[in-house]
DNA sequence: CTTTTTATGTACTATCTCGCATATTAATAT
DNA sequence: ATATTAATATGCGAGATAGTACATAAAAAG
């Protein structure tokens, strides 16, 4: 891949989007000013408009990227694990360290996206969106689980991914309200004991 | 009581409240203006501030209303009803009501709150404090449900109390993402039937 | 009627906000 | 060198925004 023509990018596209996200999750997207990102990423408001399009563009491309993050965490635990419940346990407390990591931090689509969907039905459809995804992709390890002998027969998969994903909307919301980590990782802990028996 | 003394106030305290909390609940803290506030209260920004306050001041009190509003129905169905399992169902289902009843409404506490807390530690005491006292009231309740022999005996009520607000986190997410009403109430319903087995 | 008290209404200020128009800079291509 | 391309930098402008100073209005108290 030969060098561009022009001017070169002063700015990392990724490290750039990092930045802005980080600006969104603490401050909400309508907490968030255009001067605040332009700080953050270290641009300054025209080149953010040419490198990424309008605010909304900015908090949705950095958005994309938290979720690919999510994503891979859930790949490497629940999905990799062959033991559904260490597995799950392992995904509930790597998302709190990131929920975690900076004084209430909370995860930022459910802490932040939620506010922000009126007016605007493309982050809706990211968060809903989101949430299906996740609801799919536990039930498919469920249904698994049931069928390696690992959970109960007879157990209702689809209501059981979705009980799963309770807990991490509530990880998210208690994270964000200043609840301990030590408190939290007790809680995940003893709730998959309880939903996986 | 007698009269007061000078000119009467054309607006209604509760009503006021509710029109500002209506505005907040769709365009969150930091998506309202104080013109939005004025137009939907009908009342002018000076008045709002000799009333109630400043911005904050004003959030901060038609959440409390709000919040006052769901722990009544938490009275009138898990703390009243003698059937845990019946009266958690009729809480889900009543909470689902008010988040459904407009579109794509959600939980004021819980989808507006949390955007809302980064310089802001009241808002964020209200939010952790509501959660807590939620956590101690069902747990209370599921206590009281082992020792009456409704839930199995050597149950962890701490840890069932918090899954059961989960359920009530993650319907309020789902609500705001635009998830239908039919599927939140059978999700629901099907939950409470999994944790009270 | 006059004073006091409380609420409303007008108008203002200083600041922030988004988005863009226009210039400038730095690289490659010819 | 000159043209072309792509990025950065300056700075504007129209409108929103939070909060307030000051004047007006409506009631009770004296």
């Amino acid at each position: 891949m030969k060098r561009q023509r022009g001017r070169p990018k002063q700015y990392d596209e990724e490290k750039a989007l990092a930045a802005a996200g980080a600006v969104f999750w603490s401050k909400g997207y309508n907490g968030t000013s255009l001067d605040d990102l332009a700080k953050a990423m270290a641009m300054n408001r025209p080149s953010i408009y040419r490198a990424f399009g309008d605010k909304q563009a900015v908090y949705r491309k950095s958005l994309a990227m938290f979720i690919a993050l999510m994503e891979a965490g859930f790949k490497d635990t629940v999905a990799a694990n062959p033991d559904v419940h260490a597995g799950l346990k392992a995904f509930f407390r790597d998302a709190l360290k990131i929920y975690t990591s900076s004084h209430a931090r909370g995860c930022m689509l459910m802490c932040t996206a939620p506010a922000a969907v009126d007016g605007q039905p493309a982050v809706q459809e990211d968060l809903r969106g989101t949430i299906e995804q996740i609801d799919l992709q536990l039930e498919r390890r469920f249904t698994q689980a049931v069928e390696d002998g690992q959970v109960a027969a007879g157990t209702d998969a689809a209501t059981l991914a979705r009980l799963a994903q309770s807990v991490l909307h509530s990880l998210a919301i208690r994270a964000r309200a200043g609840e301990s980590a030590a408190s939290l990782s007790e809680f995940s802990d003893n709730a998959v004991d309880i939903l996986l028996g």
